[in-house]
DNA sequence: ACCCCTTATGAAAACGTTTACAGTCAGTCG
DNA sequence: CGACTGACTGTAAACGTTTTCATAAGGGGT
């Protein structure tokens, strides 16, 4: 039998389902007397209330939507652990859905959400087609995760990715470096589109006769694996290079490794993001840490207190710093500070 | 206004609620200028039906449910991105839901999935406590994944560690090892279980004389680089290690390359689950391809074939196949061959 | 003793769909 | 020409909750 529903519950308990359902909710006005005994029956009976009656009842359904372009890696599954995290402690269940990197279906999977969730947390990464929200979910609660932000007054979340590129380079210069080399992210990604001005700018301030060196990349592994080939037959070779994303940075230390190339003696290397491998390569990768459980984390939290309260409250919008994580692969090129130490 | 219904639709085009209902659907028996005008106004009105008044009544949710331990790292995500594929190749949606290795939230978990799913792909990898669903979900369709077969008729979809862990150490053995160790995986956990029993049976078969070396593991790099230590502090050092997951054998591959061992000519090194990574590090890894994605694709593809049919229908139990993948970490101990070629 | 207030309960009206059932209206067949 | 069929469409009854409103019963305060 598929369903024992309320009524059963009621009939059993010999009360009516209004008293059923308070009893449940564990509403203040029902005598402990009925209510154990409507608790008892429920656990007898294995009642459990049907969560689309409820949903169409309350308006309420009790789950947030996950929107990302891709189901994919270890950004997504940080994420979601973040926001799983606190959804459960607030007891919500989370739908996930991916548009496909394809952003036409991302409208559509916005609108199917519709009715289904509380609250949407979306993510686009897409330089060239911001999120479409404005016009298929009125009044949905929504926050938008390291998205380029729109000029609706939607709340968004957000990583300093512009600021952290700066500070990576700064230290890279710091220890020592000049000829820095740049592997970019995606070309229509936002956080490498960030990550990528920070380079050029911390270059063009820091080191202002050197000329900037960007090889493309595709926040992959292949991609900076290429990219360190094609350092080791370039005529000159850099001092350091620092890849858009910790994956590419990897490749790259492969590629390198297998042209003989010692990283950092011969050259420097730092990626971002601090993925978990990022401490166990040999050497250990520099790199600037981005918790994304965190941000995960914390969007669900604001798209929670956006679901709480009056539509039009104060928009948050909120931008979370990284961290840079020496580690033996940005080591000194030559040994600066030692020199300073002994002079 | 939150709520355009199929009242409003039905006002507009001056038709009734049913007829819009059917038009929308698709039924056959609404005639074509009719179903255009619906059609047209429901565009204009911007309609999105609800979603819980449409599961009440059709008791169909249109959502599958995922229940995993865990929602961290390469598995859960590779898993997912198997199963939104083909689920949104349905217009399906996905409702995860991690009970964070806590075997008594796993019962709540799927409870509260009730009647908020069309059917449940459960994944329960310990070894203790198998999979409590008989009582909870007496209809509910459900596909177990990477689970301790129960002893009830539900279908399962897994992946021959056994076999696989076995046919490793047979390369391991047929490309000159002797003294292979272990890596193995978390106590409780009922693939590193069926991986160790690989090795284990193996080595007896293979190897009669040659004792089992089994170091504790827990599948994350962290405890794959302490075996390596331990490793490079024993007296007599093995040949080969086989790790029961990429993620330990990496952790491995890194300690030993700290500690001046050379990979694979002092020690051969393999894994399982071919992680993209295994194919970048230097020297690339010897693995075991578990294609994690294509198992959730199937699990997924079993679950709709079970909402669609009667409950009682032919029991699936599918195991998917592993292959080996040679890369440069388990090359031969001693030049075999080129001995045998030349002699 | 009266009235008013509080507290516990039940009856019934939402909530927004789908769908069984019952019409209506042509056309068709005898 | 009347009954019958078939194709459309509308009415209304589910679906299982929550929640408003009404009712009843008790308990003080005057």
């Amino acid at each position: 039998m598929p369903g024992v529903t309320i009524k059963d519950v009621a009939r059993v308990a010999e009360v009516s389902v209004a008293t059923v359902s308070r009893a449940l909710n564990g509403h203040s006005n029902v005598v402990a007397e009925v209510r154990n005994r409507v608790l008892a029956v429920a656990r007898d009976l294995r009642y459990t209330p049907n969560a689309a009656a409820r949903s169409l009842s309350s308006r309420r359904t009790h789950t947030l939507g996950v929107v990302l372009p891709d189901l994919y890696g270890e950004f997504f599954s940080e994420l979601v652990r973040g926001v799983d995290q606190v959804a459960r402690m607030h007891g919500l269940h989370l739908l996930v859905s991916s548009y496909h990197g394809n952003p036409e279906e991302q409208g559509a999977a916005l609108r199917t959400m519709r009715g289904r969730v509380d609250g949407l947390l979306v993510m686009s990464p897409y330089l060239s087609t911001p999120v479409v929200l404005a016009a298929d979910l009125d009044t949905l609660p929504v926050v938008l995760v390291n998205t380029q932000a729109v000029a609706d007054g939607v709340a968004a979340i957000g990583v300093d990715n512009y600021g952290g590129s700066l500070a990576m380079v700064e230290h890279l210069v710091d220890v020592g470096h000049r000829r820095i080399a740049f592997i970019a992210g995606p070309e229509d990604n936002f956080d490498a589109h960030e990550r990528r001005r920070g380079y050029s700018d911390a270059l063009a301030r820091l080191l202002p006769g050197v000329d900037a060196w960007i090889l493309p990349g595709d926040f992959d592994e292949a991609s900076g694996h290429h990219a360190g080939k094609t350092f080791l037959a370039a005529p000159i070779r850099p001092d350091a290079v620092f890849a858009a994303n910790d994956m590419m940075a990897l490749g790259c230390m492969f590629a390198l490794a297998h042209g003989g190339v010692a990283v950092p003696d011969d050259i420097a290397l730092a990626g971002f993001d601090d993925i978990p491998l990022a401490r166990y390569v040999h050497p250990g990768l520099t790199t600037m840490r981005v918790n994304i459980a965190d941000v995960g984390g914390r969007a669900a939290r604001m798209l929670l207190s956006r679901i709480g309260s009056a539509p039009n409250t104060a928009i948050e919008s909120v931008v979370l710093a990284t961290e840079l994580i020496v580690r033996e692969s940005s080591a000194a090129r030559t040994p600066h500070r030692h020199r300073a130490d002994s002079s």
